[in-house]
DNA sequence: CTAGTTGCAAAGAGTTTGCATGGCG
DNA sequence: CGCCATGCAAACTCTTTGCAACTAG
């Protein structure tokens, strides 16, 4: 199929992707593969992840403002729907399962053409703690 | 309350963004005033939006990846639901007023506790032309 | 051996900051 | 006049790209 080989750092890279199984960015990548001695450059970080993307391995999404791109592992068992909330007050991420957004989902697919892309998607508000801020 | 001027090059931003009441890139506005002849340094821009966002005049968001912020400015007249629906496939953008999204966002309020930031959200997925790509 | 991979360094885009000048009130 | 705003350039962050060296299969 695809011509790839498996290096050190790739299996580094999506081993720490599929332990954490949590939104990472780039810059916790390469901080992580510091920590274990594995020196790689960013540029072999980024184009990875890339290639990941491109394999549907990871998805990509771009969290708050100028932070950069967060990487997530897909595994199969979250194949299901899942939201992404983000507290705009304390920076928390929830995720969020939750039937509801299957609804909103086919609404917004039968009564406006749309297919919602839920693993890009991140809905910003407050969380319960920081509604008041 | 806050000292502040009024000076050609804000007046000039925050009337081109009331005009266009349409989602405007940081290098939009610079190349909107390069046009208007009216010399303004980019740092002055940013500045601008910065202390405007602060007001709550305007509303920044991130869209896509990495293309920088965009910013709109928030007129009296939406301040209904209103929803961004960014087409992953041609980058279009679509403005989404339905009352089915009243209901998600009582639902997740009630429910989850998040209260959700609509103008702060885009929600990511494919449009009508671009769902089979 | 060959094609995919890596690292480094340089190049970019977008955004922020320091500092001296200029302008509103 | 005082304080705020502006411009320019330098600094910064995140990301991409060119290129030569390297390595898995």
């Amino acid at each position: 199929m695809r011509g790839q080989y498996s290096t050190k750092q790739r299996d580094a890279i999506t081993n720490f992707l599929k332990t954490t199984s949590d939104h990472v960015s780039a810059s916790e990548i390469i901080a992580h593969l510091k920590e274990m001695n594995i020196s790689v450059g960013s540029a072999t970080v980024y184009r990875t992840l890339d290639k990941l993307e491109k394999d549907g391995l990871v998805r990509k999404m771009t969290i708050g403002d100028g932070g950069g791109a967060c990487y997530q592992y897909i595994s199969q068992a979250e194949c299901h729907q899942h939201f992404h909330l983000k507290c705009l007050g304390c920076g928390k991420l929830i995720h969020l399962d939750c039937e509801f957004l299957e609804d909103m989902e086919k609404h917004i697919l039968s009564h406006h053409g749309f297919t919602i892309s839920t693993g890009k998607t991140v809905i910003y508000g407050k969380c319960e703690d920081c509604k008041d801020a």
